[in-house]
DNA sequence: GTGAATGCAAACTCTTTGCATGACT
DNA sequence: AGTCATGCAAAGAGTTTGCATTCAC
């Protein structure tokens, strides 16, 4: 029997963090829990809102970047201004967003055909490949609908 | 015979935003040309730096703020926190960027392969699409080589 | 016990805004 | 002439840093 995704995410990233001399204090713990419980990106100012009086905007701002140079986020942009994270789950799948540049509804979405194409191109490039952003911009339909 | 690539696009976008009944002063005139120039991409603080002295800063923001929302430019966010501006050349080719996390340094690449995926990939959203930004981070070949 | 993590507040960077002045059409 | 663009300086948002304290190992 497994444990849930989440729980095996924030069990992987601790133990990658113990493995490594990091302590988990309260702030690293608490924000490695909240983001193992999202299915999709949480900005820096959402993750400190919900943590707010138990853990430190500074805090919160350290944990996500440690996170984030040890692979286990990944920072997204999507062009507000506000720098978003979302945890990685090694193998498991990878999904991109849409962003609706009328309301600024995200929606995420997964395609197979598109990892392809990723992957022929990496093969390609005189780089070495850790990962890759795709953002697609333009109207969601209920925006479309309303004019 | 046709004006070159670049002199066309600074007509373009003067064009379509004296069209819009927008007045084209020598702030936003001098950004304009500064990107006709430019095959990548250019952060905001470049552009300031490049017209420091004859463009206050506020105008280069207005000015790529504008040029961005009538479609005639591209912002680009690569996860430092500057935003960068490349012009669209309509019909034009249309590149993605490659980063390297160790140096920082920016490459461009065109993929057809991949273009046809995130069109096919448009087909199948219930969004309408605008465009789309692809980045890859990962590391340069002299990073690579050096460590 | 020791070094790392945390919280707070101050500092910083990038970007936006208010307002008076100046310029384009 | 009238409207819009510009510059400057101040404000704002998001993020980072310094430092004393507390905590995990």
């Amino acid at each position: 029997m497994h444990a849930s995704p989440e729980t095996e995410w924030a069990e992987l990233a601790l133990g990658a963090l113990a493995s490594e001399g990091r302590k988990a204090g309260g702030a690293r713990r608490a924000v490695v829990e909240l983001l193992a419980g999202q299915s999709c990106c949480l900005s820096a100012q959402e993750v400190a809102d919900r943590l707010r009086g138990r853990v430190g905007v500074a805090s919160v701002y350290r944990a996500l970047d440690l996170l984030a140079r040890e692979g286990l986020v990944q920072r997204i942009e999507l062009g507000d201004g506000a720098a978003r994270f979302e945890r990685v789950v090694p193998g498991g799948d990878h999904h991109h967003h849409v962003v609706c540049e009328r309301c600024g509804r995200l929606t995420p979405f997964e395609d197979e055909d598109l990892e392809r194409a990723m992957h022929r191109l990496a093969g390609r490039l005189a780089h070495t490949v850790r990962g890759h952003d795709v953002l697609i911009r333009g109207e969601c339909s209920s925006c479309a609908r309303s004019g």
